[in-house]
DNA sequence: AGGGTTATTGCAACAAGTTGCACTCATTCA
DNA sequence: TGAATGAGTGCAACTTGTTGCAATAACCCT
C-alpha cells in the first residue's frame, strides 16, 4: 500500500529519489539492504547519493513504514513494515534462519507495559543464538 | 573475577594488550566504549593499535566474559558478563534508561527453547521504545 | 503559470568497525 | 638453550553508516 500517501499526509515531499527507495522496497520480496536499493535508484536515476537512501529510510524508519533488522552480516535490511510482522531466529553456528510469528513477543511486551509503563518497539527481531542440531554438537 | 585464568584455559596467550583491555573492563563501573578501551590502553603501552582492542573484544565475547550491548548512540558498549545479569530499557524520545533484572527474558527463552528448540542468546539487551511519561505525549 | 519558502539532496569529510598481510614474539619441543 | 611454529599484533585500506553545508527543487500561494 501506500508509502507515498503516508509521506505526503504527514507534510513531507515526494521526490523521485524517496519514490524510487519505496519502489525498491516494495519489490524487494524479502529483506533489502541499503546498498541495494541504492543501486535500483541509481541505475534510474544516476544523481543520486546513497546517503539519500539512508535519510529516506531513518525517515520511514520514524514513520513506522519500514522496519530495520541485523542479521549479524555487517550491515542490516529493511523490509516493508506492513508486508509481514515476524521475527527471525538465526543460528550463530550454521546461520540458519528460523522464521517466527510476531505474536510470541506479545507476553514480554505485555510484561514490560504492566510492570515498568514502556512501551517496548520490538518489531522485527532477529534473534541470535543456536539452533537444536548445533547446540547439540557444540 | 579472572578473565585472565579463562583466556590461558583455552588456550589463548595473555598478552600486554589484552591484559590491559581486560583490566579496562574491569575497572569500569558500568558499560565502556571500546575507544575508551583503547585510550587507556593506548596510554600505558604507546604502540597498541585499536583493532587489537575490537578483536579482543570480539574473543571475550566468544568466551562469555563480555557482553556488548547497542545502546543506539552511534557506538556499542562493553560489559564484563559475570559483573551484573541485567537488561535495559531506552527511552528513544527522552533517553531515560531503565534497568531490568535478566529473568524478565527468562519466559521467552524458555518458549523458544521448547516450541522451537532454539537456544537465545539474550543476554544484555538494549530494548528500545518510549517510556510512559513520553507515551502519554505522544 | 510563476515566485518564494524551506525541505531535501549531493557532496565530501568523518566515525565506527573489519580485514588482509607481513612481522613479531610467546610457547613448544628437541 | 635455541629453533620452529603459529597465535597475536600493527598498519593501512576498506565498508557501512552519519553529518554539515551549500545548492536544488517540491510544494504552496497568488
Amino acid at each position: 500500500m501506500s508509502c507515498d500517501r503516508a509521506l505526503r499526509e504527514k507534510g513531507y515531499r515526494l521526490t523521485p529519489q524517496r519514490m524510487l527507495v519505496i519502489e525498491a522496497l516494495h519489490n524487494a520480496n524479502g529483506h533489502i539492504s541499503a546498498e541495494e536499493i541504492y543501486e535500483q535508484l541509481h541505475a534510474r536515476y544516476s544523481y543520486s547519493n546513497i546517503s539519500t537512501v539512508y535519510r529516506t529510510l531513518e525517515l520511514m524508519k520514524k514513520l513506522n513504514l519500514v522496519t530495520e533488522t541485523d542479521f549479524s552480516e555487517g550491515r542490516v535490511r529493511y523490509h516493508v513494515a506492513e508486508k509481514g510482522r515476524h521475527h527471525h531466529l538465526v543460528c550463530r553456528t550454521c546461520g540458519r534462519i528460523i522464521d517466527l510469528d510476531e505474536s510470541i513477543i506479545n507476553p514480554l511486551k505485555d510484561t514490560l507495559l504492566q510492570d515498568y509503563d514502556f512501551e517496548a518497539d520490538l518489531r522485527h527481531l532477529a534473534i541470535s543464538g543456536e539452533c537444536h542440531d548445533c547446540y547439540k554438537e557444540g
